[in-house]
DNA sequence: ATCGGTTACGAAATCGTTTAAGTTCATGAT
DNA sequence: ATCATGAACTTAAACGATTTCGTAACCGAT
């Protein structure tokens, strides 16, 4: 291994003077620092982050927190693109990217504690239980975190835009004419209670009532229970005209016994997902659904997080909502 | 932050001897190992893994190598659950997990140079161009490597059984009294020429002729592409009576076609998928695929490769080839 | 009393880099 | 001629751990 030390005696100069060229500082003669740096790159010099992290006490890493309760975390589409875009933007702004778990090995670190121990510059939170002490403990730590589609009042947060999405997913369904419409829901997340909240607000706002019994509990990305929701929402004699689904997924398992019940969507029932995933846009008919901007999402997030770490000083919380945008797909019909 | 010293300072003792208490070596008397661990626990102290690495030059740090050609690596459920559970395994026998890109700000350093940079003490590979010379420069240093999905021989390998896969599904059909098979596969790369030659293989010793024109190129994971590839199929005269796709997302792809050109699963057209993803057992009907262990792989290929860091005399580069399942669903009919 | 062998600990070097605090020397101002 | 200034380097001390070697103390055996 090239240490800056052989560079030193190569070039005849200091560690210092090396360490100074490569890391292009000012106070080193101009033609010196492009020799050492013309010797660096010759001897296959590259630099050792352990050391540099070390003495420096920056990593250039960031963390990611992405525990899966539902086990479906990496194999959600929607999370999957979240954090490969956050990946490509840290690459791209000079970080790498490590997983930040509970108790590596046998060692009992909490997530603050792990985070330190590989001495993260930051960390990104998404997809966890937001209301476990270990991820309140780091969040209110001194390092700087970015969390996703959840907030905390002293971090930056990103979240999808909620609220605007399920308004204009009702506005939609309204406007081509349904008055009964159902909402099959996933679990209680804060995700769940903003959308539930601006499901009824719009529903108030167009002057549609909305009989209890048309909002049921399903889950996120689980079609068996969108199913079962389903089948309740059938055996009613007022049935609804539409479904909203937790999201394009979990809509899968209301597919099927919407076929099997000989319903035919979306003449006999119109139905809408949520996410925008590339399945929705594959089935027919397609589906109509809220695409979220997962892609800005996590690119975002690492840009803010990135420069919350450089700029801790001219840092300020914010609350970044993210705009998707409906997907007239074929699954509502006009009536 | 506390430091070995900070506690050192506290016991009375040395540095050194904190150091022994804490990893448990031998040369350090059980009572005082005791209480030093202990005033250990009651300062809140935790080791610096930066430091730690310099010194030892081991970093309990593995990457991976996860790019993604076709933008969908992580988007891919196989890769995703691939990911996962090396990450699961890896933490469970104490290391943790950084990607490992090139080229990550303006250095322009490949991946082998990444990898040491960061001090990886091994690396997964999975779903990248393993004819990238990045790669094969990686996979030929110093550092450990495993391999996913492609075989080095002078490394150790972890494939799913894609002969046997295809061999089972091929048969499966055969016995359902199918001839005319079509194959429509993806890209030309290891995988594919593996399957490939298993259906060909598979269908001679069976005394079953492929025309050619039953054998069409389309693409893993991408709907259009099979599609397209589905209605070649249609046009032709002697059409096939069962259809293998390059995987169960691509079939999306395909089913919507059949449906349109009013062929019904599997009355009309009989289909397999290949991955065994999840949504292939949502879809009604239920596809019969071949399910990778996707889970296994992942767990398998940290095993090893840790077991290749730590025991790096013993070590042999093995190749291991995991067998999947053939999942039965109703997309074949009894001919 | 001496010797060899443990056991338990400490001193000090080391990993590769960064950085605060000098030092040297030429330059220009007074 | 003197002195402040600044550019260009060097020195040396960190950063927090690990590890080799050394040594003091104690044990039992001769």
């Amino acid at each position: 291994m090239v240490t800056l030390a052989d560079i030193a005696k190569r070039c005849n100069v200091s560690r210092a003077s090396v360490s100074k060229a490569i890391n292009g500082h000012s106070d080193i003669g101009k033609e010196t620092a492009e020799f050492i740096r013309k010797t660096a790159r010759e001897m296959g010099y590259y630099p050792n982050a352990t050391a540099r992290t070390l003495k420096s006490g920056r990593s250039q890493n960031v963390g990611v927190l992405f525990v899966d309760k539902t086990q479906s975390g990496l194999a959600h589409e929607y999370f999957s693109k979240i954090l490969e875009s956050a990946k490509s933007m840290a690459e791209k702004l000079g970080y790498d990217i490590t997983f930040i778990s509970r108790d590596i090995g046998t060692t009992g670190m909490d997530f603050y504690e792990h985070a330190k121990y590989r001495q993260c510059d930051g960390v990104i939170i998404a997809s966890v239980d937001f209301e476990d002490p270990a991820v309140i403990k780091l969040v209110n730590s001194e390092i700087p975190t970015v969390t996703l589609d959840y907030v905390f009042n002293n971090r930056t947060s990103i979240v999808s835009d909620n609220v605007k999405g399920m308004e204009e997913l009702v506005n939609y369904v309204y406007s081509k004419g349904h008055r009964k419409i159902a909402y099959i829901h996933g679990e209680e997340t804060s995700v769940t209670q903003r959308r539930m909240a601006s499901f009824y607000k719009t529903c108030a706002d167009l002057g549609i009532g909305i009989k209890p019994e048309y909002v049921i509990r399903g889950d996120y990305h689980n079609p068996k229970a969108a199913a079962i929701a389903t089948r309740k929402l059938l055996e009613l004699n007022d049935r609804p005209t539409c479904i909203f689904y937790p999201d394009d997924f979990s809509y899968i398992g209301g597919m099927n016994v919407l076929e099997k019940a000989g319903l035919s969507i979306p003449d006999d029932m119109s139905v809408v997902g949520y996410d925008g995933i590339l399945l929705s846009q594959m089935l027919r008919p397609k589906l109509t659904t809220y695409q979220q901007d997962a892609t800005f999402m996590g690119e975002e997030a690492a840009r803010q997080l990135i420069e919350n770490i450089e700029h801790p000083t001219l840092w300020l919380p914010k609350q970044i909502t993210v705009p998707g945008k409906l997907i007239e797909g074929s699954t509502v019909k006009q009536i």
